[in-house]
DNA sequence: GTCTATAGGCTGATAGAC
DNA sequence: GTCTATCAGCCTATAGAC
């Protein structure tokens, strides 16, 4: 893959950095607006103001640029979702958290649910292994807070499973196809209002904690 | 576009009711699974068992099989879904019905989830003036439902909107990533029991419907 | 590290025989 | 309607100068 640049890291120019931060912020705008096939790398460089042979030098091509930005995205939504990992709050406090967090990624981070989405479409077909583990870490924070609101009462006995898909579905949904619905109410095609994130975010809040409760459980 | 076959569909032959629709059925598995890019015409041809001219024949090219397949595919839906209008029902119990035709849909028409969510993904850069209509209506039905519900004071005041979009997401999400979550969890990389779809469908509906309804309703 | 030029492969579409 | 043959364009990757 990549030869030198990935060992000497530490010795790169200030240039050298500008050029592989660049390729990694536009290929992840472009690959989360079109998808691997749908990118072009061309494309990429021209708009990241490089040139196009600095993404086989600095990523060892394509699909090399692409695992990087996959490492990238997962791994800093990972930590972002890490702050509420052991914390004191109830279950039902914790889920609220979890989706206020969320909402906070995706909206410093345009791309993530995009890039969620497309990799589980398409199977992770352009995944690389090491990304896997990051990829899949995305999917215990639910878990183990839901496994603890059945566990002291608080929730119905759900499946965490089942209980992940709906919400981060949902989530996942909302974000990804933001632009999409903007552009469609903006031309009065859909007929509503443009919904702000706080808005869906205490109605996901709401659904999903009173969804779970159970029965006097308020 | 399609220049003499759509106007003489009426005269044509067996064999080729047989090729345009084995392209079709070929094409929306290649265009779900693929997405528009990925999918390679050279491909969709040679799973259909038919001449990669054909394509060119009878849709006019690449975008116009993709169009007719979102036509068809859209449109099924919609047809579906609609079961549900006008209906006495309750508002509670038409959203309990609502989830299970869209699962319904789901398990017939596999490609559906995906080739929503593709669609939405990308802003609709492939779709035909043609088919936003029925995309556009695949998304009234929850709206008025949860209009009634709140107007007849079963549901809380929610914005419909909203309540589309998590519903949606949800629906859309669990059925889209299935083959993917199902590979992994049967390599052991997700340790989890595989979900069945009616078990999805019920928590989908406790979730929604205890989550929407009124303090003191049920 | 960066650039230009170009190779080499693949893809969608068409011409024309049957 | 269907098939074969082929073309023109695009796209990724590389060789080699600086």
């Amino acid at each position: 893959m990549s030869q030198m640049p990935v060992n000497k890291r530490h010795r790169a120019s200030r240039d050298s950095e500008r050029t592989r931060a660049a390729l990694l912020a536009t290929g992840t705008e472009i690959f989360a607006e079109l998808g691997f096939d749908g990118a072009k790398v061309g494309a990429i460089a021209e708009r990241a103001g490089v040139n196009k042979a600095m993404i086989n030098y600095h990523f060892g091509g394509k699909q090399g640029l692409y695992t990087a930005i996959l490492e990238t995205t997962f791994a800093e939504a990972n930590s972002a979702l890490s702050v509420l990992r052991g914390r004191a709050e109830s279950a039902d406090e914790l889920l609220r958290r979890f989706v206020e967090v969320w909402a906070g990624i995706a909206e410093r981070r345009p791309a993530f649910p995009a890039m969620v989405l497309r990799e589980v479409l398409s199977g992770g077909r352009h995944m690389d292994q090491r990304v896997l583990p990051s990829f899949l870490g995305l999917f215990e924070h639910v878990r183990e807070v839901v496994e603890r609101g059945v566990r002291e009462g608080t929730f119905r006995p759900v499946n965490p499973l089942l209980t992940h898909l709906a919400l981060v579905g949902s989530l996942v949904f909302f974000f990804a196809t933001r632009s999409f619905r903007e552009r469609l109410i903006r031309e009065g095609k859909l007929p509503a209002a443009i919904p702000d994130t706080a808005g869906f975010v205490r109605h996901v809040q709401e659904l999903t904690t009173r969804g779970l409760a159970r029965e006097g459980s308020p």
